[in-house]
DNA sequence: ACAGTATATACTATATTAAGAATATAGAAC
DNA sequence: GTTCTATATTCTTAATATAGTATATACTGT
């Protein structure tokens, strides 16, 4: 896992809206999907090529799959992650709003836990 | 300039050296090109993308071309610099390597000065 | 076993990027 | 002017990455 393979993979916008989101807690791909409202496939793909660079992993819950950022957490995802989140720019609010969004989901699951399933509700601690 | 460009800039390992080098203190095409050991078509291009993205300029001395960071250089590229200078990677120590052979390049201008015409050397601070 | 849901993979088409060779320009020295 | 040196641009080819459709797998519930 070399520097320029993590920067690479920052470098596509929805990946790093991925891996913020994921940075934030763990998350079902179903969940992903919505917040960043693409298709399936796609967010498959991406998924697919971050855990085969390490900086990810899966675990599976019943039919859904649940994606976390592997600990230790890559420094210099870390180190951007965290720069981006400061700054002003385009795509950084675009970042920041996704962990809005989020925090959103989270408690809208909690009021209908119909949606999400038991288990993934305790892992993504949302219910 | 949108961070995703910034990022897609310097996943590349040769633009990432270069702005590298850069960072340190201006320097002419020429020498860029020894320092890292690449053709010129090459250096030449990559150079060509930095400019046009905004994070380089270039000013003419003679046959010369020098060329700098642009200021305040780009947060998103320091905040990478200044992580990958740090750590522990094969990239990361070419980087410091390179900035080693930086010296050592100066240096050995300081000495032979003919290899280096007036004007650059002031610019560059070699001799 | 069958149907349904969530996710992954394979395959194809398309777009983006990089590499190299050849050529062009800009200035310096004569 | 001609020639030389440093650098840039153009053009072509090759490599890589992305997107979409269709299909496959893995599990759940009946």
């Amino acid at each position: 896992m070399e520097a320029s393979d993590i920067l690479k993979c920052i470098a596509d916008r929805q990946r790093l809206r991925i891996l913020n989101l994921l940075d934030a807690g763990p998350l079902c791909v179903c969940h992903i999907q919505e917040l960043l409202d693409a298709p399936q496939v796609k967010i498959s793909k991406q998924l697919a090529t971050m855990k085969q660079l390490g900086l990810i992993s899966a675990k599976r819950e019943g039919t859904w799959m649940i994606y976390q950022l592997n600990e230790p957490c890559n420094g210099l995802l870390t180190v951007n992650l965290r720069y981006m989140r400061e700054a002003e720019c385009e795509e950084c609010n675009e970042l920041q709003q996704d962990l809005r969004a989020r925090e959103a989901l989270v408690k809208e699951l909690t009021l209908k836990p119909t949606d999400c399933p038991t288990p993934v509700c305790e892992t993504i601690g949302c219910c």
